[in-house]
RNA sequence: UCCUCAGUAGCUCAAUGGCAGAGCAUUCGGCUGUUAACCGAAGGGUUGUAGGUUCGAGUCCUACCUGAGGAGCCA
């Protein structure tokens, strides 16, 4: 079925597309039933296969080609020699360009001079369509560049292994959770109102019928379904309008928020030194390549175990303001303020591990964080920094819990409570004490990653000034 | 929104105020074990835009546009 398609598609090309070098002339390759995945060479050595895929680069020596051929699981070196294929072989593979698909069928063997590496001894090859110009070339290249060309910038080396550790991170984050007894329960993106007040949202309008906003966080909805199974997570993308223009801002990412009923800011503490510790276990474990392939130190990596350092943010404030008498910071801190991006630096240094910092003055964070009973002018809340100077990677604590309190509260955030009636409702039936947190995935994998910025670690990252492609 | 820096060939970058160049990519030629292969040749330019200074501007000045890094805010 394939086959008639591309002919009809080569047949066009008559009337002008000249893009449509496409000429399957054959289908025997395109319709083999030996297709091998380059990661399964191993298993089919001294078989004939085939193998579909792109041109990632290639060189010749006189009679001899070396076909780099990638196909999404791996990239292999195809060899091609000129007196062991037909004359009509070896013309296609010698006018092979840059990313042209081709098929090439042949037989796996250990490299002769690299043992454990395969390449695969090619018998024929059919080009699928052939590239023109592919602008992305295996030299350097600036990032606005590069990102303009996200779309085929995601077929390089570096692109691959950033993003199967985020696919790594994210299937930990869910085999955790999972297996830890918490259920999904995802929550809106269009929501009526700003959830926390605090950021700017993206705005649209919902049929005329008034204003509706892009999610910048599931946490309200998160505390209705913990109510109802207890121990809950969303797992989406969230949107903040802030024009931040920073290596660790996303206007679009993607944050778990784990919610628990009957759980304490403490709990939190512990249920997310335990999430990372195996987030980074199970990277490390299933993702070493990557990572030796991105040339991150995993030393750093291997260190991340339970318990991590908790720091009052007293204690932090007081860090600080030794690390400004000693000259090391350019501003002093005063109590009652957040922490900078240098300051949350500073901090995480101090340990060899994500450091929690927890116990922020009240005035700082959102409406629903729950008050310190000893001491009401701090809330209890906790950030985790973690090291390298990726700053904060989590963020939650306990959530207020009484119902007059909330109603202040939103009075004193000038929040409409007339949208937040079913959240109120939450503290009429049935309140309990309750926490949880949310972890942004980007920041995360950019830490794991050892990234300069976080527009990497995204198939097509949103930013302040980035809409394409 | 503010601060700093940068825009020259398809890409990455050179060029004292005085003939606009190199590497990669492309095209052609050479090479039977290459690893961002290498060697030889060719084509490829409105120096971000608009003004200004000057005998002469890629270079100096002004404004604007675009991008990058940082600040604030945040995960």
């Amino acid at each position: 079925m394939l086959c008639v398609v591309r002919h009809a598609m080569s047949r066009s090309s008559v009337y002008g597309n000249d893009h449509a070098s496409t000429t399957l002339s054959r289908c025997a390759l395109m319709t083999s039933m030996n297709h091998v995945r380059i990661a399964d060479f191993a298993a089919w050595l001294g078989q004939e296969i085939v193998v579909k895929g792109w041109l990632y680069n290639a060189r010749s020596s006189g009679k001899l080609l070396f076909l780099e051929v990638r196909d999404g699981s791996g990239i292999a070196q195809v060899v091609v020699a000129k007196n062991a294929v037909s004359e009509d072989v070896w013309s296609r593979a010698s006018a092979l360009t840059q990313e042209s698909s081709v098929i090439v069928a042949g037989t796996p063997r250990e490299h002769p001079k690299r043992p454990g590496v395969y390449e695969l001894d090619a018998r024929d090859i059919e080009v699928v369509q052939l590239a023109q110009d592919y602008p992305i070339t295996p030299k350097e290249h600036g990032v606005e560049f590069l990102m303009d060309h996200r779309h085929l910038w995601l077929r390089s080396r570096r692109q691959h292994a950033i993003l199967r550790v985020r696919h790594e991170v994210v299937r930990a984050i869910r085999d955790f959770l999972d297996d830890d007894g918490f259920i999904l329960a995802d929550t809106p993106i269009l929501t009526p109102a700003a959830c926390e007040g605090t950021t700017t949202l993206f705005e649209l309008d919902y049929f005329g019928d008034g204003k509706a906003y892009l999610a910048q966080s599931g946490q309200l909805y998160n505390e209705a379904t913990a109510a109802a199974f207890g121990k809950v997570y969303c797992f989406g993308p969230t949107f903040r309008a802030e024009k931040s223009k920073t290596r660790r801002h996303l206007t679009e990412f993607w944050m778990v928020e784990p919610e628990v009923a009957y759980a304490t800011l403490d709990d939190m503490m512990t249920l997310a030194e335990r999430f990372l510790s195996f987030i980074v276990a199970r990277v490390l474990d299933r993702r070493k390549e990557e990572l030796k392939l991105l040339e991150r130190d995993t030393s750093k990596l291997e260190a991340v175990a339970p318990p991590f350092p908790r720091l009052p943010y007293d204690e932090a404030v007081r860090m600080l303001r030794e690390g400004y008498v000693a000259g090391k910071l350019e501003h002093d801190f005063a109590w009652g303020g957040d922490f900078g991006a240098p300051d949350e630096t500073y901090l995480a240094q101090q340990f060899d591990r994500p450091v929690i910092v927890h116990r922020y003055p009240g005035q700082v964070k959102a409406f629903y964080m729950e008050e310190d009973p000893e001491r009401p002018e701090v809330a209890l809340c906790m950030d985790v920094l973690a090291p390298e100077g990726y700053g904060e990677i989590i963020g939650g604590g306990q959530r207020m819990q009484s119902y007059d309190k909330l109603v202040e509260r939103l009075a004193a955030h000038n929040l409409p409570r007339e949208a937040f009636e079913w959240y109120l409702d939450l503290r009429k039936y049935g309140a309990v004490p309750h926490a949880g947190f949310g972890m942004g995935v980007e920041r995360c994998v950019a830490w794991l990653c050892g990234l300069e910025h976080v527009r990497e670690t995204i198939p097509f990252p949103r930013m302040l000034y980035r809409l394409r492609p």
